[in-house]
DNA sequence: TATGAAAGACTAACTAA
DNA sequence: TTAGTTAGTCTTTCATA
């Protein structure tokens, strides 16, 4: 895992579609060696898969989640992962426990995840922060 | 957004390689049925970008950046998704300005990217989580 | 790294609903 | 007028040296 290595897989983030010669030219190396490490790359498993990023909704948003303190953050964590907007479930170190990032129509619809999500069984709080650009 | 968009959406997310002549046979369509809806699901948005999903490093984390208040976020922003850990930098609203989402090979890597983060111009604190599981 | 062969994607003209 | 098809061409990938 060395800086080419690092440097290719920026750009198949940003698009997966480059063509290996194009990335090669950028990179100061010829297609083979592209290929060569892509291959390499994925037998390692360092990259996971070819897939699409796709944006059915309006809005993201990250909420945040505190649960009560006797409780596994796991299983509510596993219950809010269930639904269709739900990008994202990572259980965090800081003040609160849990970050969900979803995508929805608008942000009535977000207001409903979050209402979803204080109603469950153990979470104490929410705190929802919309996002408003991302950069890859 | 029809049924076969859906069922086609479903391929690409599983492998975004697979052919469109093999999409095609799959779902009793030709080639260029596929390739035309992929194109319109990319024109809709529906398809943001073709990507690859990474797991580069062993610790993920969430750096949230304040930004000093003149100034533009996105200029800052734009620098931090330059590094090569880096796999989102959301503009976001609430107390923070910016949440980083960071892939390094140990927490010494992450606590360098943080000390980097905070020696920016206009930075001004920063607060880092740890991502301790995810769940997609 | 370079090259030819194979595979896949694209163009554009055509057909059907 | 829109969605789908098809044949021919161009581009990218792959295998081999």
């Amino acid at each position: 895992m060395d800086d080419l290595d690092r440097q290719i897989l920026d750009v198949l983030r940003r698009d997966a579609r480059t063509p290996y010669t194009e990335i090669g030219d950028e990179l100061g190396v010829s297609e083979g060696t592209i290929r060569n490490r892509v291959e390499r790359l994925q037998e390692d498993g360092v990259i996971e898969r070819f897939t699409i990023s796709t944006s059915t909704g309006n809005v993201k948003a990250m909420i945040e989640v505190d649960v009560a303190v006797d409780v596994d953050t796991h299983r509510v964590g596993d219950q809010i992962a269930e639904w269709p907007e739900v990008d994202f479930v990572w259980q965090v170190s800081g003040e609160l426990d849990i970050v969900v990032v979803v995508d929805a129509d608008d942000t009535g619809r977000v207001n409903e995840l979050i209402t979803k999500t204080r109603e469950l069984d153990d979470v104490t709080t929410t705190k929802t922060r919309l996002i408003l650009d991302e950069t890859l």
